[in-house]
DNA sequence: GACAATTCTTGACACTCGTCCAGAACTCCT
DNA sequence: AGGAGTTCTGGACGAGTGTCAAGAATTGTC
């Protein structure tokens, strides 16, 4: 029984690809079933003991694929990040006007909104744990970063196309729509149903006034 | 041992009001150590053996105010909700001109982002449950009820100062000033200095812009 | 098909948690 | 001073936690 060291043991190695990249295959497979977990409890409320019964596996293995359960959360926390800027860039590219712009990019964010409402919560929540969890933070300022050139690619654009200028520095616009975002799914998740179509509004009424 | 009934017993009714008031005053102690606790930890890694180690009290006499875990963190959110409304709206008072109150307004924010760094943390992270946790929603919405009319009012009487029209909806602009406020505690707590004088920036750019 | 390396299961460990309760300590009134 | 009502203590309970390791099951290789 030979511990793996690091992620890649010597018989990986000299072994095929395909067969490499199991044990990688594995820990996403894993870090799935987790933030599946994640996204329904929430961080306070999630054991592994529960991560595993929403897998075929026992809750030994999460120790074998994981050192503990900071490295697992780490590791979803970053697999998260992959899911989440996907749809919006799909839209910069398409539009040809501002108002198409405009328009695409109120209806992403009012769509995944309730498409996604259990993962953005989990995002919401695991940011609030950065605060108090320094272990979590470098992967949480990564996210936002992401998160933000997203937003920058959004607002430069749309400034390109109604030939206006920023009038907040990106970080700024960003922060103001993520806020714009976290009241939404508050109000949605709360069962107060205008939620998408505010959200709407208030998207293209902000990327209007943040350039000018 | 005649417990308790709701919150009034008949010997309080009969007896003096200083009296009346000794249980709900032991309340407010422990509701505020156990707030102390819980900006320090967070709400994950709070429990009520923690709390009383804050108090001079041993953990059972929690039990004893309280009547589960739950009754006491609603309790120590509605407390938290009377501390966090109080600089501004003396600085909206005392501003003369529109630069007057951008000024005091995006000092107060930046002020009150370090020096209640902990508590504003908290709120952020009890907001965050609250998207699980439906136990909490109410009082979470009652508070950002509170802190949108602080802001209603700010940004109101700024137009009114500069004789401009509110450009957003108060609650969209209200989520854009805690979309600020919350990056930068994210970045003040992970130790990016420059983080209140940014706030400041922000903060005044976005006042501006909200009204025109 | 046998051997070795791997993947996975199972049960145990040492804690911590919220909750409860018997009774000690205290307070207040007559 | 004594007794009733109150506040508080400290220990116990059962459930649940992360972690670990011994060994069973599976897989791949010769």
């Amino acid at each position: 029984m030979s511990k793996r060291v690091g992620s890649v043991s010597l018989a990986e190695m000299t072994a095929t690809v395909g067969r490499a990249d199991k044990f990688e295959e594995r820990r996403r497979e894993l870090a799935d079933a987790a933030l599946q977990t994640l996204s329904e409890l929430g961080y306070a409320r999630t054991s592994l003991r529960e991560i595993a019964q929403h897998t075929s596996f026992s809750h030994g293995v999460l120790h074998y694929y994981f050192r503990d359960k900071v490295e697992l959360i780490t590791y979803c926390v970053r697999r998260y990040k992959s899911v989440c800027v996907q749809r919006y860039d799909e839209v910069v590219a398409a539009a040809r006007t501002g108002e198409e712009l405009s328009a695409g990019f109120a209806e992403a964010m009012a769509g995944t909104l309730v498409a996604d409402a259990r993962m953005h919560r989990l995002w919401y929540d695991l940011r609030s744990q950065s605060l108090f969890e320094p272990a979590f933070r470098d992967d949480v300022r990564e996210i936002d970063a992401i998160l933000e050139d997203m937003i920058t690619r959004v607002v430069g654009r749309y400034a390109e196309l109604v030939d206006g200028v920023p009038a907040l520095p990106f970080t700024a616009a960003y922060a103001c729509f993520d806020g714009l975002f976290q009241q939404a799914l508050l109000r949605h998740l709360s069962g107060v149903e205008p939620a998408p179509a505010r959200l709407h509004d208030d998207v293209e009424r902000l990327l209007a006034l943040v350039t000018n």
